[in-house]
Formats: C-alpha cells, sequence, structure tokens
RNA sequence: GGGAGAUUAGCUCAGUUGGUAGAGCAACUCGUUUACACCGAGAAGGUCAGAGGUUCGAGUCCUCUAUCUCCCACCA
C-alpha cells in the first residue's frame, strides 16, 4: 500500500519542481547518447543501433533568447525526447554563433551610448576583447535561457562557431575550397555599408520603401539625349548613355561619343545599344554608371567602358571638383539639381516612391561600389563532383538526394532563391569574426592560402577581412561532431535526421549548410528540414522591442512554467504558419498541468489499496474496451509524431487527457470505486495503467509536470520518465 | 513585375488520404456532489470569402474573382 506525498495535496506549482527536475536529468548523464544504457537502443533489422541526431540552431550571442527560440527549443525538445523513448541513441548538440557583424554592431552601439568611444578609439584587440566579453555574457545568459525551456541538450558537446574548433573547420573549408578554385578573389560591384564600414551580401540587404525626387535632364545644353534619375551625384561617374538597339528615337546617335560639362566637372558619354534597357520607362535612355550601379557595371563589362568611382566608403564625392568633392552624397545633390535648374536644363521633377537598400543590421544606406572582394563561385563545375557547380549540387540535395522539406511550399522558395544565386560575397570589413587564412608576401605580393600561416611569417601579412558568419555556419553539422578530424561522432551522426529552425533563414542558412555538406563531404547535411512559423503577439503583431510586446520566456516561464509555455507554443501551430502567442492560451495550459496534478492525486488515492500485477489481461471486458480505444489513439498520435504533426499530437493528448480520461472514465471508476462494486479492482487498474501510459506519452510536449509525477507513480525498477520506453 | 500563404463560431485557430462542421477563450443556464472553481453538466453560436466546375458526395480537388499577409526581384 502506498501513502500520498504531500506535495500533491497543493496545485501544482512549477517554479518548485522545474529546475530540481532539470538537475536531476543533468545528473543522470541521459542527454549524452554516450551515457544511454545500450540494452535500451533499438537496434534496425541489420542489428545496428538506431540512431537520431539534430544540431540546435545556435543562437546569436548578440542578447537573449525570445520566444522564436523558445518555439525551436520547444519542437526540437519533442522530436528528440520522442525519438530517445523510442530507444534511439540519441544527440542534439547545443552551440551558439558569433553572428560577426551583428554582434560586432550591438557593441559598438553599447560602446558609443556607454564610453562615447568608437571601436577605432580601442584598436582591433581592445575591440574584439570587448566584444569576446559580451558574446561570453550573452552566451550564458541564453545557456540558462535553454535550460529553463527544459531542453535535452548535450552539454558535453556544446560547441561555438567561433571556437578553436570551428575555426580549424573554417580554415580546412576555406583551404579547400581556394585550391579548387571555387573561392577567388575579384573586383566587383559590392554592397557597401558606410555606417558599418564593410560589404554586406545581398540577403543582408532590407529594402525601404521612400520617397524621392526623381529628376529628368540633360548632361549639358549640347548632349541630345534626356536621361532620368533619382540620384544626380552619381550622374558624374556617367561614361555612356544606353538606349534600346530599336529605339528609332536615338539610333541615329548611336556609337557618338560626347564631351559634356557636368556640373562644371567634365566627362565623356558614349551612345550604346543594349537590349537590357527598357524603351517605355523614363526617356527610354539610360545614364550608365558603371561604378555605382551592379545593372550599369555589367553593361559597361559589356561594351568596354571606363568605370568612373566617384563615390567613396564614407559615401562622399571624389574625383570631381574642388567644389564636390569631399561633399556627402546628399549634399552633393543639392548642388547639382541646383547648378541644373540654373542652367535650365532640369525638364522634370517628380515625386516617385522607390525601394531604398539599406544594411539589415546597421541601418546605413547601401553604396553600390566596386571593391575588391573575396567570392565563393557558384557556377564553377567542380570535377571531384561530376563537374557539377554548387548551384547544381544545392538543387539536386532537393531534387536527387532526397531531402525533404516540410511544409514543401518551401521547397519552391528554396530552388527559386538558388536558381537567382550569384557569387557570395564572403569577405566582410569587420574585425569580430574568422580571419580570411590569406597572407600577401610584404615584397613580391605573393598570395599564400593555407590552414596556417606561412612559415616565415615575419615576410607576410595577413588579409585584414574576416569571413561572413554564414561561411562558418554553413559547416555546422558537421564542425560541430569534429570534423574535419573524422571522429567517431562525426562518422555516427551525419548525416544529422532533422534540422528544425524558422522560414526566415532558409536562404542565409539552410541552403548554406547544403552547399558545404555536398560539396566538402559529397553528402546532405539533414534528411528532414522543418520549419517551424514566427511566433507573434495576441494580436497577431510581430514581436520586437519597439511595440514592447516581446515576451520575455523566463517571465513566461516565472508565471505560467515551462511545460504551459511549451504546450501553448506547441498546439495550434502547423509547420510554417506563423502563430499567436497571449495569456489566454498560456493560461489554458498552465490549467492542464494543474489538472494533471489533480487527476494524478486522485489516482493515487483511489489505489492506494490496489495489490496486484499491472496487467491488461485483469481488466473486465468494458474496461479492456476502454483500455483499447487508448491503444487506438496513441498508435495515431504516434504516427502524428513520426510525420512530424507535434500540433496534432499535443492537442489529441490534451483532449483525451481532459474531456475523457478526466471528465469520462474517472467520473464512471469513481463510482465503481467508491461503491466498492465488484468491478472495483478492474476499475482500479485502469486508472493506473491509463494515467501511466498518458505520463509518458505526454512527457516530449511537458516534460516537467510529468517526470515530477512520475517520480511518484513508477515501479520501484524504472529509471527516469526521460529514458523511459514509448508506448506503442 | 514574379511567387507563396491566408480567408471556417464574437475572438484565436484546428480540420492529416474528399464521407453528418471542431477546440480554446468570451458570452448564456445550472451546479460548491471530497481529484481539480486552475472545476463539472448543459444549451447557444457557422450559406466553411464569392462564383463556377469535377464527384453519388467538396471546408477539403480544379478554374476564376475579391480582400489581407509575407517572400523574392527591382527601373535607371
Amino acid at each position: 500500500m502506498k501513502t500520498l506525498p504531500e506535495t500533491f495535496l497543493k496545485p501544482y506549482d512549477s517554479n518548485q519542481v522545474e529546475d530540481k527536475i532539470y538537475q536531476e536529468w543533468l545528473n543522470s548523464g541521459y542527454f549524452n547518447p554516450d551515457n544511454l544504457k545500450s540494452e535500451n537502443i533499438s537496434k534496425d533489422e541489420n542489428g545496428k543501433e538506431k540512431k537520431f541526431s539534430i544540431v540546435l540552431p545556435p543562437p546569436n550571442v548578440t542578447g537573449t533568447l525570445h520566444t522564436g527560440h523558445a518555439i525551436m527549443l520547444a519542437i526540437e525538445d519533442i522530436m528528440v525526447r520522442y525519438k530517445r523513448m523510442q530507444g534511439y541513441r540519441t544527440l542534439w548538440i547545443p552551440g551558439t554563433d558569433h553572428a560577426a557583424i551583428a554582434t560586432q554592431s550591438v557593441v559598438e552601439k553599447n560602446l558609443l551610448k556607454e564610453e562615447k568611444k568608437s571601436k577605432y578609439d580601442l584598436g582591433r584587440e581592445e575591440f574584439l576583447k570587448k566584444v569576446n566579453e559580451f558574446a561570453e555574457q550573452s552566451h550564458n545568459t541564453i545557456v540558462t535561457q535553454s535550460k529553463k525551456m527544459g531542453s535535452s541538450l548535450d552539454w558535453s558537446r556544446e560547441a561555438f562557431t567561433l571556437d578553436e574548433k570551428r575555426n580549424f573547420a573554417v580554415r580546412t573549408a576555406f583551404k579547400k575550397m581556394y585550391d579548387d578554385g571555387l573561392i577567388y578573389r575579384g573586383n566587383r560591384i559590392v554592397n557597401w555599408d558606410p555606417k558599418g564600414q564593410t560589404v554586406i551580401s545581398d540577403d543582408e540587404l532590407v529594402y525601404e520603401e521612400r520617397k524621392a525626387m526623381f529628376y529628368t535632364f540633360k548632361y549639358s545644353k549640347e548632349f541630345p539625349i534626356s536621361i532620368s534619375t533619382t540620384r544626380p551625384e552619381t550622374k558624374i561617374g556617367d561614361t555612356a548613355v544606353a538606349v534600346h538597339p530599336e529605339d528609332e528615337r536615338y539610333q541615329q546617335y548611336v556609337g557618338q561619343t560626347f564631351e559634356c560639362n557636368f556640373c562644371n566637372v567634365p566627362i565623356t558619354i558614349k551612345i550604346i545599344a543594349d537590349k537590357e534597357v527598357d524603351k517605355e520607362f523614363g526617356t527610354g535612355a539610360l545614364g550608365v554608371t558603371p561604378a555605382h550601379s551592379k545593372i550599369d557595371w555589367e553593361i559597361a563589362e559589356r561594351h568596354n567602358l571606363a568605370k568612373k568611382q566617384v563615390i567613396n566608403e564614407y559615401a562622399k564625392m571624389i574625383n570631381c571638383n574642388e567644389k564636390l568633392d569631399g561633399k556627402k552624397v546628399g549634399e552633393a545633390r543639392e548642388i547639382i539639381v541646383n547648378w541644373l535648374k540654373e542652367n535650365n536644363l532640369l525638364e522634370k521633377e517628380e515625386e516617385i516612391s522607390q525601394n531604398v537598400s539599406t544594411a539589415e543590421r546597421t541601418g546605413g544606406i547601401i553604396e553600390p561600389m566596386p571593391k575588391l572582394q573575396w567570392f565563393v563561385n557558384v557556377n564553377k563545375s567542380i570535377v571531384d563532383r561530376e563537374n557539377k557547380t554548387l548551384k547544381e549540387l544545392m538543387l539536386e540535395a532537393v531534387t536527387k538526394d532526397g531531402i525533404t522539406i516540410i511544409p514543401d511550399r518551401f521547397e519552391k522558395v528554396y530552388t527559386h532563391w538558388i536558381e537567382n544565386l550569384h557569387d557570395w560575397c564572403i569577405s566582410r570589413q569587420i574585425w569580430y569574426g574568422h580571419r580570411v587564412p590569406v597572407w600577401y608576401h610584404k615584397e613580391t605580393k605573393e598570395i599564400y592560402c593555407d590552414i596556417n600561416p606561412p612559415t616565415d611569417i615575419e615576410n607576410w601579412y595577413q588579409d585584414e577581412d574576416t569571413l561572413d558568419t554564414w561561411f562558418s555556419s554553413g559547416l555546422w553539422t558537421f564542425s560541430t561532431l569534429g570534423w574535419p578530424e573524422k571522429t567517431s561522432d562525426f562518422l555516427e551522426f551525419h548525416p544529422t535526421d532533422v534540422l528544425e529552425t524558422g522560414y526566415d533563414i532558409l536562404p542565409f542558412w539552410v541552403a548554406r549548410m547544403i552547399l558545404m555538406s555536398k560539396y566538402l563531404l559529397n553528402e546532405i547535411p539533414f534528411r528532414t528540414v522543418y520549419f517551424h512559423g514566427l511566433v507573434r503577439d495576441a494580436q497577431g503583431r510581430k514581436m520586437s522591442k519597439s511595440l514592447n510586446n516581446a515576451m520575455d520566456p523566463l517571465e513566461v516561464i516565472a508565471k505560467y512554467g515551462t511545460d504551459a509555455l511549451r504546450m501553448a507554443l506547441i498546439i495550434g501551430t502547423g509547420p510554417g504558419n506563423d502563430s499567436k502567442l497571449g495569456d489566454d492560451k498560456l493560461k489554458a495550459y498552465k490549467h492542464f498541468a494543474n489538472k494533471i496534478w489533480n487527476a494524478t492525486r486522485f489516482v493515487l488515492e483511489k489505489t492506494t489499496d490496489y495489490e496486484g500485477d499491472l496487467d491488461i489481461n485483469l481488466l473486465t471486458t468494458d474496461h479492456k474496451n476502454i483500455y483499447n480505444t487508448w491503444k487506438d489513439k496513441i498508435a495515431d498520435i504516434t504516427s502524428d509524431l513520426e510525420n512530424y504533426r507535434f500540433y496534432l499530437a499535443g492537442e489529441k493528448l490534451y483532449d483525451y487527457f481532459w474531456k475523457t480520461f478526466a471528465d469520462v472514465i474517472i467520473e464512471d471508476c469513481k463510482k465503481e470505486i467508491i461503491e466498492e462494486t465488484e468491478n472495483k479492482k478492474s476499475a482500479q487498474l485502469l486508472l493506473i495503467i491509463l494515467l501511466r501510459e498518458q505520463i509518458i506519452s505526454l512527457h516530449p510536449f511537458m516534460p516537467f509536470v510529468t517526470e515530477e509525477i512520475w517520480r511518484n507513480i513508477k515501479n520501484e525498477n524504472d529509471d527516469l520518465l526521460l529514458v523511459t520506453k514509448w508506448i506503442n
């Protein structure tokens, strides 16, 4: 005969339970697959152990976790706990991302605010020390928060995208790509962020719609064709005017060259014909500015035009004249517009709305300009890979290698992104990140690329640039497993099974991981990609600091408990769909945790005198039928879990526990037990078994309350619920 | 300009391969009967955006339309 533990006499208090339980899990060592008992591991048809691995998408060390991270941790923990209970040797690797530009700009902002200093006041070394301190702090917060979420991560394998091992992996990857001619240094138009003083990739651009003046004018009175632009100041860099080959209006001028005096700067303009020009747009004539527009650069390449840079890295004018040089682009624009007016050259001025490219992290307005940068060539055929290009390798991962994307509509987004992919600019002029492993000879200017510096290092200097943060995250599925060493982790756990992340980083990250894995390992990085949606507030707004509607997961946990937060995040959230999180939903699942708690108390109270085996054959026919409907239910739920329908599985468990088990089965059994009918013993047994099995199946979703209950209902020989076998 | 998604009860959303419309919250009625008021019982509430089509049968499949949201590209 068992006695009822006193804690059950009060409502469930998550705050008293969660930290204690997490500590017990940590002590057990079961988050580490090496510690799982072999006799509990299932084998496949060849007698090999079943394995399951996920790498955690590493949160940026830019601050603290938000609800987006919370849903990620919740879903992945459900998968991992479910697979572990299924008898898979399960590995879930934690880590953080140095997030180069994002972290550096946060620290720069803080530095300016708190000490009124810039990074240049400190110098590279001192500044990096500051960034590392900040990253360390941020990292610690993230780890604490992840633990509060109940995540069963193997902390012994924790990684950082910028630690020693990952740096070695980065250098190894870079060197191989360099040797294969996939990484090259080229002078091309890039997105220059004058505010962050660095190049950024196309993916880091954010378009902002703004009102702008659209000016139509001629360079000079003698020039025969009018052109239009929103940026007259760039026109000093024009070296041609392009018209459509079939545009009768301008055909007579094609091939001619004009010397103009534009705002007192002598410019030479050639009239050329190019199919890219839209006859219908503006005047049908395009002023070609090769050095400050991507499209114009390409036209200039085709027609062999001069490329004249007139804007520098600080968004100030250069190569013009005394009056304009050194002026900010905005000031120069005014000067030029006034000059055009004074000289009667301005024909039209109209307000239009246009998209301005800004830098995602600094908000700086992008100035396209030519710069010598490092690129990854996505169109070069690779000998080792059947002469396929990186683009082709990325495409075949989904078409041929069978990576499954959930929901499948994102397959289209993925292929579309790849089809439009240009060479990836990987160098950044920031200090925080992996330094480009390239050295230049001080005298001969020879280029040396290797994993390690040249031995006569005194004759060389290293490239100043660092790498795009996604270069190192692209290696994440295998750099975390020890690559380039052939470690047992790497051999056993790669490819990983699932990549679970937000759909917003499909191009940045998912595509880059596929690129790196297919190229470096000739295998896919993961078999399935599962996308979760954005978590919005109760009104459906994006959570943000400026709206002050961001939910701090720790506050939510303190108020409602982790289990409630996890359920609220999971249920009602299909893959790839945005979801709303509000107090009502959280409250409902906090109540559910309490409901489970109270039902357990009742079952314990009413079954203290039950003696006998937990054998379903001892049930009456009616009770056996009830038990069988539960078996059908759990089979259904298991199938939902196998097919990534977590939202359905969670809802079904909730629904069955509350509406069927608590409201009907317990009520019916209550009578039989209290009235001491002949079915009493069977009723008690039914309650014990159903409770026990539901606690097991609820565990992946609500790990804390179930583990706490398990302590009180388990048999002597039972281990932690964490590693208890799933029922099906 | 190209693409994707959404439109179901007052609100928030489920509805997995086509088979009598579901949940939570809110509102209504009743009930404090020792697991739970963080509760229970009951009732109410929907031309499933609109139109057409396929089908014995459509919220579900097809076509078109409308509104909203997002992503990508970007015109100088």
